[in-house]
Order: C-alpha cells, then structure tokens, then sequence
DNA sequence: TTCCTTTTCGCATAAATATGCAACTCACTG
DNA sequence: CAGTGAGTTGCATATTTATGCGAAAAGGAA
C-alpha cells in the first residue's frame, strides 16, 4: 500500500492544524482514533518531513520562514543584531553593542522619532538614550525590551 | 542583576540567526564561550520565550507564522485541508476526501488547468482525476503529492 | 513470476527537552 | 529592618523526540 504513508501524512496535517496537538504521542493516540497504528518514531520521521515543528501551542507549519529579519521593521532588526545589553540610570538608558554596533542602533533609535527620547550618543559599543524622564525613560526601556522577544 | 536574562536572550537570538544550533546544549557551549554560564533548563525557558523552534536547520524564529493556510494557493490549501488519500489506476486518479471535500478539491484542480489533466468528476467524498495516459496521471500525481508537504 | 532495489516502519535505546521544586535575589511595604 | 511577593535559576528527573539497525513491504525489471 504505497499511499498508506501519503495518507497518514495528510490525516497529521489535517489533525494538526485543526486542534492542539502538543506531543508525538498524543498524535499516535489521535491517529489510532482513525484507524491509523503507528509509532512515535515513524511519526518523528512525518512530521520532520511535513516541515511540523514543536510549539508551545501544539505542532505547527513551518513552510516559509527562512529570513524574518530581512522583513522586520529597521529598530527590531537593529535591537536584534545588536542589542546586547540594556541598562536604566535613571532617565538614561545605556545600551551595550558589540564593536561598531552603537551607531547604526542609534540611528535606528532616532529613526523611530519617539517623542519619549530626548536625543542619543552612540559611541562604538554604546549608546546613551536620554529620556525627558524616567517615567519617559521606562517607557522606552519597555519598547525595547519588547522588540527582543 | 535584571539585565542578565535580557542580555543572555538577546546573544541567544544573535547565535541562532547567524549560526545552526541543534541542540539546546550546543546552545549552552557556544553561550559559555561567551561568558555566559547557564544550564540546559534555563535554555529551554528561554527558547520558549523568545518562540524559537526547533527545526531539521536548527532552532528558528516562529514569530510569524500562525496561519499559513491563508497565505497558500487555493490548490495547496485545498490539498492539504482535503485530500486523505490519492490512488493510481491506469491513466485515472482516484482522490479521496472527507464527505463533502470532494467538489472543493475538483474545483481547486480544475483552477490549476493543468494541460495533463483531461477532466475530473466530483462526487462527494471521492474525486476522479482523468489524464490522457499513464503518463500524465503519473505527473499529476507527483504534483500533488509534493503539495502535500 | 523471481529477483533486486528502494522505501517504510517498528523496536530498542540514545539523545534531547521540559518541568516540579526549592533556593536565591530583588524591589517594596509596613 | 523583617516580611512578602514576584521573578529567575539550578538540580534532578520525567517526558518527549530522534535514530541505528534489521525486517517487511512495495515497486520495478526481466
């Protein structure tokens, strides 16, 4: 039976992205609902080649997703190439960057013409952010540390 | 010190993206030939945070990938959502489907106007793919056997 | 058919990942 | 300050996933 495996696939597509599926195992239950016997290995072995990846929702598509960083906005990229650390003094924020990095994050910082920063200083692996405030200072310090994630 | 879990994230994200890690201890090694110490739990939590997924590549940025399905053409789409099983015979094509998937399925194939394809008649959980010869069943096949993944 | 090659799959187990729990650190509060 | 609560981490271990290998099945060729 040549389809069988054809089959068992599209059975796991569908299953997968119709409910929650969290673990191999659970699918092999799922799949047994079916009609469909087989093992945890041979599923490992489907869902790699369905391009299914673990997470923290269940099992999900991976299709297209080589270079997210080419289509990210410039201050998420930059945060993300570069950002290495990030610490609050009051209504300054100083940011840490590996050689070179500080100026093109501090370009990308003004880029975004926040209202909360007063003006930046890059200098090679750091940049100071100074904020009106610290209130502002919090502000801006939240937005960034949301863009790492 | 707050930064460490921010700082130690942020190198995370810069590794994964420029270099293939495929196991969270890999992970753990490259992270202390940066200093940074920490054990393959605190990684797990990590990578969980920061929605990095484990692939045959390495681990990937799952930041946006939540419905693929909108984003595929209709064929693909409805293949994946319809299509159970796909048998050959001769120069026909004996596609199966859950009740009522049948007609969508014919539709999509039929949009496709693939010149191997002579016609095709839709019941209601079975769709019957007709090709000129064996040949061009054997195309039609392929076709949409690699949609499945 | 019969023989040969390729693919699929289970078994057993290695490898990798997730998590309950307790210790520790901060930032605050009374 | 002591006390409280939230957040972070390591440890130990449970849970989950990956894989080497051999058996069985499928697909072709002659």
């Amino acid at each position: 039976m040549r389809t069988q495996k054809t089959y068992r696939q599209g059975q796991i597509l569908k299953l997968v992205t119709n409910e929650r599926v969290t673990s191999q195992d659970e699918l092999r239950r799922r799949l047994r609902q079916l009609n469909l016997r087989v093992t945890q290995a041979t599923l490992s072995r489907d869902l790699r080649e369905l391009k299914l990846v673990k997470t923290a929702e269940g099992y999900k598509p991976l299709s297209a997703v080589p270079e997210e960083t080419t289509s990210l906005p410039p201050l998420a990229r930059a945060v993300r190439e570069f950002l290495l650390d990030l610490r609050p003094a009051q209504n300054l924020l100083v940011l840490k960057t590996p050689p070179g990095g500080a100026q093109p994050l501090a370009a990308a910082i003004d880029g975004e013409r926040w209202k909360e920063v007063a003006g930046t200083i890059a200098g090679d692996d750091t940049v100071l952010v100074i904020a009106p405030h610290r209130r502002a200072r919090a502000e801006i310090q939240r937005r960034l540390e949301d863009l790492i994630r």
